[in-house]
RNA sequence: GCCCACAUAGCUCAGGAGGUCAGAGCGCAUCCUUGGUAAGGAUGAGGUCGCCGGUUCAACUCCGGCUGUGGGCUCCA
């Protein structure tokens, strides 16, 4: 994380509270009538929300930037009062958010804070006056329902930052830039990865060429390590009848997330999960305490109607690839088994170059199935597993899905930004809609608890934050194109025809240039390709059986003997470095 | 779905008070150049200005609807 310029959160906060109360002053001075909602502040500024008379949009930003100037010129004293109830009922009489605030508010003493013409209901504290603000900076502009709940009427939210000095603003603002510059959906593009396209639907993916070998790669990779850990790989069908998912709740439950379809008179549905397919498959025989844990896997392409509005490049899409597994296991060896799965979800996220982690342990919510004392077994086997583990994590108190208590890792990008990965759910649910069960040693049936559990979440997703992650500059192992052979003039097109079949001989994935265009147009668009090696080869090169190495970022490093690097790039493809 | 904004060539973007305003760069094609480490040159093809309606003598330009996209909200792998 960047220096920011504050001593501790505390001051930041504050600090940024008082710029949105600067700001909230603004707004009210340039359009009287403004209804306040809340302004607090977050994670990389603060934001305030209005009811405005008129509509504005980003271009007003300038001018309530100017006005915001304006009154940190003036160094108003932020002013603390405390007031009774009453007193605010009636301060507040025009100011109906406020009034709905106020009433929630259990004290008798209320505090508000004034500075210059302004008075905001609020607990502070404050700056001492606004001519503390140094530097600051409105961000954006978005729609948010007030209280977060959409029945209730949507405000206008205005976001912005500041900080002590200048530096870290622009700091900060660079790092927005540079965030940009990453974007999947940008450089998706740019370097052939995918498209969405309009004529074919929304938030549904067309991998391209390139895209494609980048998943196959993640595939194969997931497929064996799957495979070695345990797992069984399956394949299940896209749709499958309605009654399944009656049975199993999801038409009740999920339904507003499901794609319908009729067949011959009965309904089917698009699948939006791949347990039920794995479960029929469980339930094919009788199964033993023999087999168990039995870990079903599959990559298994599921559909959800998501509504337009979420729609965000890999992010969030209609149809997506999960590495999805259930596994059917004894209670008691429940934590055994998470513990496993968490050590698998940490393996891979460190093989793709994520080291650092955001975890959550979502409990019990206030609707559930099964019974407490089951909720408080899984949930002390998911925190034995992750105390196993020395994880730290974070309790989301009644986040957990309906059917059961989750774990949740986010991975941390080379920006500090956070990215859904593994999640690992016990459901208490779905064994008890199949009746799902195994024969013990002791000759009786069992009811098996199942984990459901993805280890990269969705292929879609995976792939969006790691383009972001390397911004496009992927690892030898995962490279689309790892080779560019460059060619100085067409009589080296022979050599470099060889040199090419010397990689393609060992599944490397290789590309000429044989342009009629000059090697420097060659080497730069080879490097805004984020190709990991280019060899470039001339008369000299020829005549010794060498290549000239040039890589990514760091320029030519000179001539290497083919056979050599042929050797070390093998090497550092298979530790996938 | 909701709020605000946006939609011009494959990509990035100009454009105007409704009427020689269909434009640039990159990319693509053809030709010249055979060049040693981040852009060689010339010529050319490409667009019913997202779609559907309306206003007008005339709409890419104004108005409405739809679709899609972006920033958010709610929801989520």
């Amino acid at each position: 994380m960047p220096e920011d310029g504050f001593e501790t959160r505390e001051d930041k906060d504050i600090y940024r509270h008082s710029t949105s109360h600067v700001m909230a002053q603004a707004v009210l001075e340039l359009f009287p009538g403004t209804k306040l909602g809340i302004g607090p502040s977050i994670e990389d500024g603060f934001y305030y929300d209005f009811d405005l008379p008129v509509p504005i949009s980003e271009d007003d930003l300038p001018r309530i930037e100017e006005k915001m100037a304006e009154i940190i010129g003036q160094d108003s004293l932020f002013e603390k009062y405390s007031i009774t109830k009453d007193e605010a009922n009636s301060l507040f009489k025009d100011a109906p958010y406020k009034l709905e605030l106020l009433k929630e508010i259990e004290d008798d003493k209320v505090t508000i804070y004034r500075q210059g013409s302004f008075v905001d209901l609020c607990r502070g504290p404050h700056l001492p006056s606004t001519g503390h603000i140094k530097a600051f900076k409105l961000i954006s502009i978005a729609g948010a329902y007030w209280r977060g709940d959409e029945k209730r009427p949507m405000l206008t939210r205005i976001y912005g930052t500041s900080f002590p000095t200048r530096e870290p603003l622009e700091e900060y603002l660079h790092r927005l830039e540079e965030a940009r510059r990453r974007d999947h959906r940008r450089l998706g593009r740019e370097l052939g990865f995918f498209n969405i396209y309009e004529e074919a639907g929304p938030g549904l993916i067309y991998y391209h060429p390139y895209g494609t070998i980048l998943r196959e790669e993640i595939s194969k990779l997931l497929k064996r390590e799957h495979q070695k850990r345990g797992y069984l790989e399956v394949v299940t069908p896209h749709i499958a009848k309605m009654d399944l998912w009656k049975t199993s709740g999801h038409c009740e439950f999920y339904r507003e997330n499901m794609f319908f379809m009729e067949v011959e008179g009965s309904g089917y549905v698009l699948k939006p999960m791949n347990c039920l397919g794995h479960i029929l498959i469980y339930q094919s025989r009788t199964r033993s305490y023999r087999e168990m844990p039995l870990r079903l896997f599959e990559l298994g392409t599921v559909y959800r109607y998501e509504r337009s509005g979420v729609l965000h490049g890999l992010l969030r899409v209609r149809g997506f690839t999960q590495d999805d597994a259930h596994i059917f296991c004894q209670r008691e060896k429940l934590q055994e088994e998470i513990t496993k799965v968490i050590d698998f979800a940490l393996d891979m996220l460190s093989l793709f170059g994520f080291k650092e982690y955001e975890v959550y342990l979502s409990t019990r919510p206030e609707k559930f199935v099964g019974t407490p004392q089951k909720w408080d077994e899984a949930i002390s086997s998911l925190k034995g597993a992750l105390e196993e583990h020395d994880l730290l994590y974070a309790i989301d108190e009644g986040e957990g899905v309906f059917y059961g208590p989750k774990i949740d890792i986010k991975l941390k990008d080379t920006l500090g930004r956070a990215w859904q990965g593994p999640t690992i759910q016990v459901d208490f649910n779905l064994p008890d809609q199949f009746d799902i069960s195994y024969i013990g040693p002791d000759g009786a049936r069992h009811q098996p608890v199942m984990i459901h559990r993805v280890v990269l979440g969705s292929l879609e997703r995976f792939i969006g934050a790691l383009i972001e992650h390397f911004s496009g500059a992927f690892p030898t192992w995962l490279a689309p194109v790892q080779i560019l052979i460059v060619p100085i003039a067409d009589r080296h097109l022979p050599y470099a025809k060889r040199v090419e079949g010397d990689l393609l001989g060992r599944e490397i994935r290789v590309e000429i240039d044989s342009r009629n265009e000059k090697i420097g147009l060659k080497i730069r668009e080879g490097e805004l390709r984020k190709i990991p090696y280019l060899l470039i080869i001339g008369d000299k090169e020829a005549q010794n059986q060498t290549i000239a190495l040039r890589k990514r970022g760091k320029g030519d490093l000179g001539e290497v003997k083919l056979a050599d690097f042929i050797e070390k790039l093998t090497r550092e493809i298979t530790k996938r470095d």
